[in-house]
RNA sequence: GGGGAGGUGGCUGAGUGGUCGAAAGCGUCCGCCUGCUAAGCGGAUAGGGGGUGUGAAACUCCCUCGAGGGUUCGAAUCCCUCCCUUCCCGCCA
């Protein structure tokens, strides 16, 4: 959420912003609606100080003289208090729809095509045979199994089995040992239900409430992602300066309706309506949380580049970024069988727009007022489409997958993914 | 699910109708004292919003004691609903 101030005092910044990023902004409504709120406001501030000395007074006097008088106050107090507050309510509701303002380095564009790319790592491997895409290993080597899923639960659903489900486990404590023990990040395992309060904190609501999983009679959402529950960790807290930057990783599943994506990557182990994921998320201050950026952004990388996989990072232009983003990096690693990139990672810093919602606040040292902590978060990485890289990178002419050097360990010393695995 | 207790500032915690945005303590900050540190002494210290206004300030008013509603001229305090915490009982992985 934006300051009020802000659009106040630079509406129009406000509307290039949500333009450019291809959001409707209700910037003028707004700014009407703030002009009766401010003069119903006042009326009633201007009546209840009148009835407060009034009071005052009585207390002392025990006047009965003043009831009367009083009692109007009251009334036309509560009068203008109740309009003040209905206008309130609706500005704060078009608040929430007000998209973030981007940093100036993020590129200008009207789609994906205009994403730059930052950098790449390694490049596409030579197998020196067809690459087979991953669900054609998986289901050939009776690790990935798409059909008992779809009849099980529906479609965009899977069931990995054997040496697949332990390297998807192994994946992920590979990616949580790194990242607690290298990148200096808290593990929280959080719930993975939360309210709408929380939703509405990370800016997943009122906006995509299409996107995610409810529960049908309780104020409980299928997280679509950790950054919900690991964002909102410190809600309404007061944090001491000295305790920023904090960092926590966490992994979680997560769960999306795709609502919008019908037709889209309809096979394999890539858009699925449940997703495993390791979740980095900071809490900084202000002043740092462009360079957080870069850093949460390599701390995923560092995951692929362990892996082997060829990847690029990618600079969102403002078409490509989304509504709360301030700044984003997509990571597309290489898919050597589908023969494309899949994007693997999203990292983003919010600024303090998050942290406005949730009221995520710090002290920057006694008796300084608060201020907001800027927040970021980042995917480290997606497992679905971390395994196909792995599948499809590491296949080999007979068939079978060998296992990444760094995964060894965590998958008990197995070199091969093959039919017995 | 049934019954009890409770939710107050950065923290602990008092406060059952007006003089309470709120005692006291802790913490923190400033000053004094001390060769330095500790101790001691004095002072300051909640958040949000409106108006006037400035380079910043300053002044002033309003709101906020878990959330929402009600009673009252007036609510942290009384009533209702809900949420959360905790204890006992029941159920349960």
């Amino acid at each position: 959420m934006l300051p009020l101030e802000l659009i106040r005092k630079d509406p129009e910044l406000v509307k290039r912003a949500a333009e450019l990023k291809g959001e409707p902004a209700p910037v003028d409504e707004i700014l009407r609606l703030d002009t009766r709120w401010r003069q119903a406001t006042a009326a009633a501030e201007l009546a209840r100080a009148e009835q407060n000395a009034l009071s005052k007074e009585f207390a002392k006097s025990k006047d009965q003289s003043l009831l009367p008088r009083m009692k109007r106050l009251g009334e036309s107090a509560k009068f203008h208090g109740a309009e003040a507050d209905r206008l309130r309510a609706e500005l704060d509701r078009l608040l929430l729809h007000v998209p973030n303002l981007f940093h100036e380095s993020v590129p200008v564009g009207e789609s994906e095509a205009d994403n730059v790319m930052v950098r790449e790592w390694g490049s596409r491997p030579q197998l020196g045979f067809e690459p087979r895409p991953h669900y054609d290993i998986g289901e050939a080597l009776d690790i990935m199994d798409f059909e008992r899923a779809a009849r099980v639960s529906g479609s965009r659903f899977a069931f990995l089995k054997g040496a697949g489900a332990r390297l998807e486990r192994a994946l992920v404590q590979f990616m949580l040992d790194l990242h607690t023990r290298e990148h200096g990040y808290t593990e929280l395992l959080p719930p993975f239900l939360v309210n709408t309060a929380s939703m509405l904190g990370t800016a997943n609501l009122p906006k995509f409430g299409d996107e995610a999983f409810r529960v049908e009679g309780r104020d409980l959402w299928l997280i679509p992602t950790a950054e919900v529950p690991m964002t909102n960790f410190h809600r309404d807290e007061m944090l001491d300066g000295s305790q920023l930057p904090l960092n926590y990783v966490a992994y979680s599943p997560c769960w999306r309706s795709e609502a919008g994506a019908a037709g889209k990557d309809t096979r394999g182990y890539i858009r699925m309506h449940q997703f495993s994921k390791v979740e980095l998320v900071k809490l900084v201050k202000p002043e740092a949380s462009l360079e957080a950026l870069e850093e949460l952004t390599g701390h995923a990388e560092v995951v692929l580049q362990r892996l082997g996989l060829h990847y690029q990072v990618m600079a969102m232009c403002t078409a490509d970024m989304g509504f709360a983003q301030y700044k984003k990096y997509d990571i597309n690693a290489w898919a050597p069988g589908l023969g494309r990139y899949l994007e693997v990672s999203s990292c983003s810093v919010f600024n303090d727009f998050q942290a406005r919602r949730a009221n995520l606040r710090y002290r920057p040292a006694p008796g300084q007022p608060p201020r907001f902590v800027h927040t970021l978060n980042g995917s480290a990485l997606a497992l679905t489409r971390t395994i196909d890289c792995v599948i499809e990178t590491y296949q080999q002419a007979d068939g079978t997958v060998a296992v990444p050097d760094v995964l060894k360990p965590y998958m008990g010393g197995l070199e091969y993914l093959g039919p017995t695995g």
